[in-house]
DNA sequence: TATGAATGAGAATTCATTCAT
DNA sequence: AATGAATGAATTCTCATTCAT
């Protein structure tokens, strides 16, 4: 009947996207206040002062505006990040330089966003699905990321052979359960860049004296 | 009033018991396979072959029964274990004699129960409640473990200083992630004690080379 | 956010309402067939045909319906009834005059309420709760009233002195058990004015025949 | 097998007999406490310290048991009562002693039994079943015993003429109200006698000055 | 596009009752 | 006679999802 006008096309769309961002803006905020599992549709949709339809016309169910949450997240996370195999470092020294100043870029973004990272790590791992596989994927860039400058390093002669796999695992493992326990609140008042170097140094150097 | 003979209050206690373990039998198992937020209470009365209100005689509802089974657990893990202040290692190679040792044992009891291990990985910090507090408190026996021990070779010389607490966490995250995707099949068929020692040597000696 | 029209609000609260009225009138019905305590949530939304979500859309519980039934009816029974104290009876004759008016008038709603009458009278003090409360409050009234022409009578000196809570709360008694008799069959088919001018006597002038 | 001796037999019985005098004393202080319907009968023998089956060798469910204790009650009240129609009063007077005095008999039973009566009132009515045919019989005999003498006063010309089945029921209503607002603290510490005093007076007199 | 009333399948939980000992 | 573990039907209540407007 009534010619959508390329006006009236271009006012929905608008309204649409800022309705899409109010539901994912809201359901991120309760989802980290009451926890993912145990958030209703309802809780978002009252807060986000929606009718309960609306969701469904954004997201197909409570899984896929998760999966959203974490897309927004992991693109704030590496925007900008290009790992490029020709630019590696050449020696130790720069190469702490380049995690040191790689974690603080890191964290400045997660301090901006600390409560849904903090859900991720803690209810993540549960939901499984196509958000499960995504999350997975995501840990695995990083675990691929880490992994290529360890086997550089090794090539390169300035890292003591290692599995670069298994190091690798262990090292986003220190990360992640560094980063739990702080945004927990669990360090005390730590500041950025000491928590950082400090990672950073334990990845790198461990906890002995000296190795031949 | 109680008109039981010792001999029927005895047969009472065995069978209880017998019902109770069956039920957390059966809840591990299925736990385990299709996950905590996913099984019904009534899927494990099936496999277990009770009755639902035989499920609520034992536990007052499906997070009871996850602590239960986390309890059973840790008790299996840590069993045995004495933390011996007086008998701590008194060098690095005792040291990192001791970190094998433990580990190996921990990991003989891990790979029998791989399933309810990678259960608690994965959603153990989905659950909250009291079962969230369980295992945050059983997290940290095993942070503070780890802390005694760096202390201890801070204080003896033959670690390099460090902050012993954040050490510790990065420590214990290293564990749980290697063990999630060791478990999960990601690591191929390594040998217990390959990842054992790989672990202790990225916990104590980092990648490094050498370090003054 | 709430892009509704007036119009659209409009309809959906007079669909609501109707929901809700239907829900009540089917209750209504149901628990005077087979009782409070043996009717369940399933029963009332099966013979409005509703679903049962429906009926916890409109009622938190089984309690809360009742107690919106009574206050359906005692809304009814005190509708256009004020205690205007400035224009009590002058006389014994007047003063009975107006028993005989306010129970003819109350004894229309009740006939036309039969069965919800008869519910409240039966199970309504087994209820507890906030219901029960309200019920105990909504007798209260009645006894209040009866009190105020009561001392208005004795003080007027066309009364015979007495304790006049006592003798209130006897008064509603008397109703309460020929109303529960009556509504019941037991009383035969008497009219209804029949059954208020004796229960008016009885309660003025007892059935003694003369007292100095 | 063993032949049960005369003496064992006679020991099964008094324990059987004590059993089940426990029960009722216990679920008697249960109902009364926490009302008929939301007493279970788990919480009858965790009180009275017997296993579940126990009660059902004694009763055979829950309506079974306050029936046996409404007729342990009636039996006290109507204990030593007769009605020898040779032997009603002659005057006004004596027929208003009677009445005091029965009526003090019954409340002494019933001050002994406070909570168990006002169950009954409360309750009584909304149980329904076998019970709620026995409630209802000897509420008849009340209003039986009430019918005999109003009839006999009319008869022997002491007392107005009315209709007398509706008097006396009446009379039974104003005396259940006044117990249950009575017993449930509602009238103050008002000694016993007083409000007998005053019930049969507001019975036999109502509250007009004089009447023709 | 947005709405929100209605839905109903399905989950948790209860509790009177049975029955082997 | 007493027991109490086990039962499972019955019930309440939840909440993701649909759909008419």
């Amino acid at each position: 009947m009534s010619q959508a006008t390329p006006y009236r096309r271009e006012k929905n769309r608008v309204r649409r996207e800022r309705t899409r961002t109010l539901l994912l803006d809201k359901a991120e905020i309760i989802f980290a206040d009451r926890g993912y599992h145990s958030t209703r549709i309802s809780d978002i949709v009252a807060v986000a002062e929606f009718g309960q339809g609306t969701f469904y016309r954004h997201f197909a169910n409570k899984e896929a505006i998760l999966l959203a949450i974490l897309q927004r997240l992991t693109h704030r996370l590496l925007a900008g990040f290009v790992l490029d195999r020709s630019q590696l470092p050449k020696d130790f020294d720069t190469h702490r330089a380049v995690c040191l100043k790689g974690g603080e870029q890191a964290a400045r973004v997660i301090m901006d966003h600390k409560d849904v990272v903090l859900l991720f790590l803690r209810e993540g791992p549960s939901v499984g699905g196509v958000f499960g596989q995504q999350l997975e994927e995501f840990y695995s860039r990083l675990v691929q990321i880490a992994e290529v400058y360890l086997r550089h390093g090794v090539q390169q002669g300035y890292l003591r052979s290692c599995g670069a796999e298994m190091r690798a695992q262990a090292q986003i493992g220190q990360v992640l359960r560094i980063l739990t326990v702080w945004l927990d609140g669990g360090l005390g008042n730590r500041d950025v860049s000491v928590v950082v170097s400090e990672l950073v140094d334990f990845a790198l150097i461990g906890c002995a004296h000296a190795v031949g």
